[in-house]
DNA sequence: CGCATGACTTAGTATTGCGCGC
DNA sequence: GCGCGCAATACTAAGTCATGCG
């Protein structure tokens, strides 16, 4: 390719990104790592190609190939005139219509004028792929073209010197970058802020560190190591950031857009596609979750020739735009859905550019995904009798395996694989449970039948329940609990604490088993099904009270997230609460008090009013505010000025500083006027002090509602569980038959990544027969 | 035939930017 | 119209699971 015009994808960017001329393509990858070249070596025994297949298989291989070639030539899809690019958007084409007339009842108004991304965004919006041919089985697209990986800019030296031993060490650039790395790191936060992850956080950076200062450097020992001179730097950075101007902003986001333009669409089988993840990921330290025993460790730059690039043969390829350097190696893979992919060198594990969740790739999955789903609404009775039977088996294995079985549909914990706890950190799941996870009567009661399950899951989440198996809710129809829990007596008897309490069971047999149940079954859809018909039961369960009709919109939203949030405890889905929110709940915590102190002030002035023994000029009245006031407007006047007239960054720094100060004062004089809000200028009337009591009753009972509903989601995430686990044809529905809008629920990326859900009827449920469709 | 691996989903946290109250 | 606080988005780590290889 000569120049862009040859390339479609590039018709979405009028002009290439600041960056240099592009290096030729298609490429041999020069020098490259060993571990690059292992990984070659094996995959290409795993790529399709003559050299590593007998005759007949490259035939059959070939046969596919031309079996998907001939669907795109002569399938449907064809039968009207293929679409691309630049039909929609090559701007030297037909002229689109920048104005739209729309007749309203108000009388015609004039839209917006529509920019490129929102012009590119209908576009992608009028292909609806769940109503489009199906591509052949296996493959993932016909043909498939993109931009490929975009990467950072390379670092720029700031010249700021760490202090070793007090005196300030000489750093060549790249350990200058190493060393910015470390200094970034929030010294509270979730690695450095605990003394435990602390010390595997600092050891493993300061041995990379070290790798990088090379033999005999003076720096030796982290303790003498001073970075904040760095740390100060990348504040005064931040700052000089928020003095940008209008300009400044626009042309950021200008330049922004354009890279957006070029990396983040792909064009597949003729349509538009968004791509997820088109930014390579910038080096810096390793943030391991929990006590991973990697966390610190240095994250390297990715070079073009580490990664791989995925499109079809008669697609142009992207073009790296990194100077001098070229693609490791092209691939035409149609059978996968990644366009790019690359390894990491903290785990050597694959890492995936892809499509984003509103494309049709994930569309697609996600919706099978919620029909495999509702398909176990029909077989959930067959698993939950054989998970019975075999709960008294005589077989050690089938009793283990219907005991994990019954815990992973109940309880709804993840499968849990075998991990290395060298290499990662010490999570378990069903399978991977051990002794040490369970305390047999925690409250120590006569006849307990309650295990308390502890341990930390995927990510690190705490999982921490006590688990009554004598009551009601695990033994009613046919539950089991009492025989789930005697075999747990059973198989953690005489064991030690560090033991698997499964012993005999590996995700893989237990897989294996649900599949021969139900084709596709396996471990995770059992979270899927119970979020998805619990969130449906839920909802049906609101809906049923007989003051439903009456409530308003937003009532009923709170409705739909107690039900999400249901779900979410059922998952375990958390958040961390943030120092920030902590902070915030004591305030408002500290205003409600001061809101019913204030009434109690208002009554009793409302007692002196009515009492002529007493002289009205005991009533407190409100002092004047006009000092802070002027005060503060003047800090304000002069920070805006300081950052209008901000040249060096020495300036724009004081400007920031000068802005922060005068908003700390703002908040002051908030505060002072808070503080006698209640309170009058003059002697007030009665009525004036009667109708005030109601109105401060009124924020009282509001605030304290807000802050009591605050106080219950701080540590539950809804998010998740509506992104992943629960049918989005629920909440279409409910919100259809509720005439609640969907924006009320689903946010604009939720609507597009569930776009094939929206068209669902009001009285859509969640059942077997919708299984059946895919 | 078991286990490593490739590909994809699920997850919490960090950062951004926008709507709402003043 | 302005800025704050939060919701939305961006980011990337950490799972699951089928597969195919030795």
């Amino acid at each position: 390719m000569d120049s862009d015009d040859d390339i479609p994808i590039a018709s979405l960017s009028a002009k290439l990104p600041p960056k240099p001329p592009a290096a030729p393509q298609p490429p041999k990858a020069p020098a490259v790592v060993k571990q690059q070249e292992e990984k070659k070596e094996k995959k290409k025994s795993t790529l399709p190609s003559k050299d590593n297949m007998t005759k007949e298989e490259w035939k059959a291989y070939k046969k596919k190939l031309k079996a998907i070639r001939d669907f795109a030539k002569h399938g449907k899809v064809e039968k009207k005139k293929k679409r691309s690019a630049d039909d929609d958007f090559e701007e030297k084409k037909p002229p689109r219509p920048k104005k739209v007339k729309i007749e309203t009842k108000k009388g015609p108004k004039v839209a917006k004028t529509l920019d490129k991304t929102q012009r590119i965004a209908n576009a992608m919006k009028a292909f609806l792929w769940w109503e489009a041919p199906k591509v052949p089985e296996g493959a993932q697209w016909l043909t498939m073209e993109h931009g490929g990986v975009y990467f950072p800019d390379k670092y720029v030296p700031h010249g700021v010197k760490i202090n070793y031993n007090g005196k300030p060490v000489d750093l060549t650039p790249d350990q200058e970058e190493c060393a910015t790395f470390f200094a970034a790191v929030d010294p509270n936060g979730m690695h450095l802020g605990n003394p435990k992850t602390a010390k595997i956080f600092i050891d493993n950076f300061f041995t990379d560190f070290k790798e990088v200062l090379g033999k005999g450097h003076v720096i030796k020992d982290f303790a003498k190591c001073d970075f904040t001179p760095i740390t100060r730097h990348l504040d005064e950075q931040k700052m000089v950031k928020k003095a940008i101007t209008d300009g400044e902003r626009k042309a950021n986001k200008a330049a922004k857009d354009q890279v957006n333009f070029r990396h983040g669409y792909a064009i597949v089988d003729g349509h538009l596609e968004k791509v997820g993840n088109y930014n390579m990921e910038p080096p810096g330290t390793f943030r391991g979750r929990g006590e991973h025993p990697k966390m610190g460790k240095v994250k390297q730059r990715v070079t073009p020739e580490q990664v791989y690039v995925n499109f079809s043969v008669e697609a142009p390829p992207p073009i790296c735009d990194v100077p001098g350097h070229a693609w490791g190696e092209v691939r035409h893979d149609p059978f996968v859905q990644w366009l790019g992919n690359w390894k990491e060198n903290i785990n050597f594990q694959d890492k995936y550019m892809q499509l984003a969740a509103m494309s049709s790739f994930k569309g697609k999955s996600d919706r099978s995904k919620y029909n495999k789903a509702a398909r176990l609404c029909g077989n959930i009775e067959k698993i939950r009798s054989d998970i019975r039977k075999n709960l008294k088996s005589n077989d050690k294995a089938v009793r283990q395996l219907a005991t994990a079985m019954w815990v992973i549909d109940r309880l709804a914990l993840r499968v849990g694989g075998e991990k290395d706890t060298d290499e990662e950190a010490d999570t378990v799941g069903c399978c991977s449970l051990r002794v040490e996870h369970m305390t047999f009567n925690p409250n120590n009661e006569e006849g307990s039948k309650e295990i308390e399950l502890e341990f930390l899951g995927k990510d690190s989440m705490l999982f921490k329940q006590t688990i009554d198996f004598g009551s009601d809710l695990y033994n009613d129809n046919n539950g089991m609990g009492e025989q789930v829990y005697k075999n747990f007596k059973d198989f953690t008897k005489g064991k030690n604490a560090t033991t698997d309490i499964f012993e005999t069971l590996t995700p893989g047999i237990l897989n294996q088993h649900l599949s021969s149940i139900m084709p596709g079954l396996s471990a995770k859809v059992f979270r899927t099904y119970n979020a998805s018909i619990t969130l449906q039961n839920e909802l049906a369960k609101k809906i049923e009270n007989p003051a439903w009709k009456s409530l308003t919109v937003s009532q009923k939203v709170t409705n739909y997230n107690d039900a999400n949030r249901i779900v979410a405890i059922l998952c375990n889905h958390q958040r961390s609460v943030s120092k920030a929110q902590e902070t915030q709940l004591d305030v408002m915590g500290g205003k409600l008090q001061t809101l019913q102190d204030q009434k109690k002030v208002l009554k009793k002035i409302l007692k002196i009013l009515g009492d002529k023994d007493r002289p009205n000029s005991i009533i407190p009245l409100k002092q004047s505010e006009g000092e802070l006031k002027a005060g503060v407007d003047k800090a304000l006047a002069e920070a805006k000025k300081m950052k209008e007239e901000a040249k060096t960054d020495a300036q724009k720094i004081e400007a920031t500083k000068a802005d922060l100060k005068a908003k700390e004062k703002r908040k002051d004089l908030g505060n002072s006027k808070f503080s006698q809000a209640h309170l009058w200028e003059k002697i007030p009337t009665e009525s004036q002090v009667a109708s005030r009591i109601k109105n401060w009753s009124d924020k009282i009972t509001k605030m304290s509602l807000d802050l009591k509903n605050r106080e219950d989601n701080k540590e539950v995430s809804l998010g998740t569980s509506k992104i992943n686990y629960m049918d989005p044809r629920i909440s279409v529905a409910f919100c259809k038959e509720n005439e609640v809008p969907i924006e009320r629920i689903f946010s604009k990326t939720l609507r597009d990544k569930f776009n094939w859900a929206m068209s669902v009827q009001p009285t859509w449920q969640f059942n077997y027969e919708i299984g059946l469709e895919n």
